[in-house]
RNA sequence: GUGGGCGUAGCUCAGCUGGUAGAGCACUCGGUUGUGGUCCGAGAUGUCGCGGGUUCGAGCCCCGUCGCUCACCCCA
């Protein structure tokens, strides 16, 4: 029996890993620099958690969470999304109740069943934020910034940001009449009757074009907004024009999950292949009160590491992977006292935070210089009899190979080596 | 849940109208005394996804099965 990785889960080893990493990282950053405190959560809640927060109509609930009961009889769900569970945990801990707004950031595995596809997961990566208590349309474009800003530190250029308000409870149900009485009059199948049943707004982004060439003419929901609604989408748009964030809106954007309201977004990629988005968010009014907390606003976005990582491999933002966090430095010993030696020193390197190193097994010069290419240091150092008695040693520069003598002694920490490492690392 | 494509060496794949398996990359060693990348030489590696059938003979044909993958529904 060989073992699988089970089906439609994305694992990352070398040397892909650190370019996940470096994503991840990147991500996080950003939501740090904008204020954005860690707030770390269990990957299972109750099930109803879900299904409340969530919504019972939405396909995430009706059928694509992994469910199961535990020992104790009760129904546990592997979380398909983060607001849920930081909702829970902000009102459990009484988070809300301190000072407004609170922001938090959040990372780990998500989960849900469905057919894997390109960038699609049965358990996905994902960083989020929210930002909860707040009603300004400007803390929805520090939301929406945080995650560009992410994005441009890494380097994508490709993305595009859409954004669309999906109004208060007025609006959307001024726009739900007229949106039933069209739908009521277009030629659809059982399944997507019962659909637009559920959520209508869903039809605005079905992909088959017998639904896309129906739905061209439908009534749109920012036709319908409210006076303050109008208003707080509006100076929205006018403070990311002023942040210099180019965006789009898009009058048909729809979210899968049911709590959004308000300022609604998504980061879309056009390499990725059929699943475009690589982060979304929006604002969500009534899902504090609806997990049982106080009655607060709240926005946020979870993004996709998965997706931002193939998007950044598509437009090549990354230069060799093995540079990305390469050694600073690799040993090639020569001989079994040598190696002795050599596993001392850098012990002593290490201390003071140089990343080494060395060849291990009896690997002849050659084979050892050759470990020393693969693993991507920047600068080699092979010890032998005469390096370990005389206490001097070649630093060979891997890029230029230009060698330079240096002192190595055991008593100082090699301090000399260690300061000439990081010296060529600040060029 | 529905549909398409594909399963051959660690990886990417070739294998003509069936005659019992190959390339490139990667890996190890070497090209005479202690310095990698290029070049040259040598070497190791496969139950050709699995099960059954047809055939003198199956990687190739047929049936089944499992897996991977892409797309639909939907979503990060």
């Amino acid at each position: 029996m060989k073992f699988q990785a089970p089906k439609g889960v994305s694992e990352y080893y070398p040397p892909r890993s650190s370019a996940f990493e470096l994503v991840r990282d990147e991500l996080i950053a950003a939501a740090k620099v904008s204020g954005f405190s860690l707030i770390e959560l269990p990957v299972f809640e109750d099930t109803e958690l879900f299904t409340r927060g969530v919504g019972a109509s939405t396909d995430v609930v009706t059928k694509e969470m992994y469910t199961f009961e535990d020992r104790g009889g009760r129904s546990i769900t592997l979380r398909p999304e983060g607001t849920a569970g930081a909702m829970r945990a902000v009102i459990e801990h009484g988070l809300d109740k301190g000072q407004l707004p609170v922001k938090i950031w959040y990372s780990g595995q998500f989960f849900r069943a469905e057919r894997p596809q390109a960038g699609r997961y049965r358990q996905f990566y994902q960083v989020g934020v929210e930002a909860i208590g707040l009603q300004d349309p400007e803390i929805d474009v520090e939301v929406i910034a945080a995650a560009d800003r992410g994005f441009k530190n890494l380097g994508l250029k490709r993305y595009r940001l859409e954004i669309t308000s999906l109004g208060d409870a007025a609006s959307r149900s001024a726009h739900r009449k007229e949106l039933d009485l069209f739908l009521a009059g277009l030629d659809l199948d059982e399944a997507t009757r019962v659909r637009a049943q559920l959520n209508p707004l869903r039809l605005f982004d079905d992909k088959r074009d017998s639904i896309r060439s129906q739905m061209a003419s439908a009534p749109l929901l920012l036709d319908f907004l409210t006076e303050s609604s109008r208003s707080h989408f509006h100076k929205v748009q006018e403070l990311l024009t002023e942040l210099g964030i180019a965006f789009t809106i898009n009058e048909r954007m729809v979210r899968g999950l049911d709590y959004y309201t308000g300022t609604t977004f998504e980061f879309v990629h056009p390499d990725l292949g059929s699943q475009s988005g690589i982060g979304g968010g929006g604002r969500y009014d009534g899902l504090m009160g609806e997990l049982g907390g106080a009655d607060l606003s709240g926005i946020g976005y979870g993004i996709g590491v998965d997706r931002v990582l193939l998007a950044c491999e598509a437009e090549g933002v990354f230069g060799a992977e093995k540079a990305l966090d390469s050694l600073d430095l690799f040993l090639v010993p020569l001989g079994p006292a040598t190696k002795r030696f050599g596993v001392v020193m850098m012990q002593g390197l290490r201390a003071s935070g140089v990343k080494v190193d060395m060849a291990y097994g009896d690997r002849s010069l050659k084979g050892g210089m050759k470990a020393a290419d693969r693993s991507g240091a920047r600068f080699s150092l092979v010890i032998g009899d005469e390096e370990s008695s005389s206490g001097q040693a070649q630093v060979k520069n891997m890029k230029t190979g230009e060698v330079q003598s240096i002192k190595i002694d055991p008593s100082d920490n090699y301090l000399q080596l260690s300061r000439f490492i990081f010296d060529s690392k600040v060029r």
